[in-house]
DNA sequence: TGATTATAGTTGCTACTGACAACATATCAG
DNA sequence: CTGATATGTTGTCAGTAGCAACTATAATCA
């Protein structure tokens, strides 16, 4: 049986295997579209989330307010995000999608879902389910120690 | 019973928060020492394949040649790695770690899996070994697609 | 051998990511 | 009204990443 510290040691190595793979698929198939992996993620809290501010979506992004603003800005150029300054706040700005915007993430996350899709497909379903609980599992484990 | 197009949905998410909590931890981690992300990535790698010449580095690390370059070219600035002509071939260099790099990642790494510990100590071993297992199966089924 | 071709790494360029600090503007508290 | 505070933007810096052009070396073939 192996100890705890093998445990954490193979377990650092799965996950970073997984981010790795992961993170080079994603980017390939965001970028086929109009968007970087940035812009994209600005997208889909924009989806999840509703209209935000700008600090409310950096914030929901964890990142800097200028890194958001510049992000956002790509995406005014491109015309898939709206600004609209609040009338009860002259400083803040509402931003929301425009309908082009929705539509593209739509498309991104179809061609996403669809990788995951393939990829499940000669799996057993309990193992899904299984490995769908246990990485929900580590990921709220994580993200309470990210707050520390 | 969830459909299979609802598990890739919700693995899916599950898989993107992971990554997205994992990426900022390991960030954090990994920049309180001296180097970057990708810089840390390359003395990772060449910790696990041995002296590497920069093709090979670049291939196993899924990157352009350039940037591999530059990488390497930060981490010989702050003495972490060696540069020496292959004899045989005079094009090409063979890239070491030096002792410095070696033990800059052995510190590295020792944060990283102390961050996996203190996540996995509350849970039970068997859910661990579970996701370990599910975690590999994903990486495996991922890399496969990612060749094609 | 000598000319052509191929390979290894580097450098120029462009675009994106991301943080920190300084700033303009707007709001709020006293 | 004035100082303090909050919202976004801009300047700057460093890092990430790919493509194309380049140098130098090696390999091939005529």
């Amino acid at each position: 049986m192996p100890s705890s510290a093998d445990r954490a040691e193979e377990l650092y190595e799965a996950i970073n295997q997984l981010i790795r793979v992961h993170q080079f698929r994603d980017r390939d198939c965001i970028c086929h579209h109009d968007v970087s992996v940035a812009q994209c993620y600005a997208l889909e809290t924009l989806v999840k989330r509703g209209p935000l501010r700008l600090q409310a979506l950096a914030a929901e992004m964890y990142l800097d307010k200028s890194t958001t603003s510049r992000v956002v800005d790509s995406l005014l150029r491109k015309k898939y995000v709206l600004k609209v300054t609040d009338p009860s706040d002259q400083r803040a700005i509402q931003l929301s999608l425009t309908p082009a915007g929705e539509e593209l993430y739509k498309t991104i996350r179809q061609d996403l879902v669809s990788e995951e899709t393939s990829m499940i497909k000669d799996l057993p379903p309990e193992i899904v389910d299984g490995a769908l609980t246990l990485i929900r599992q580590l990921t709220v484990t994580a993200r309470a120690r990210l707050g520390s």
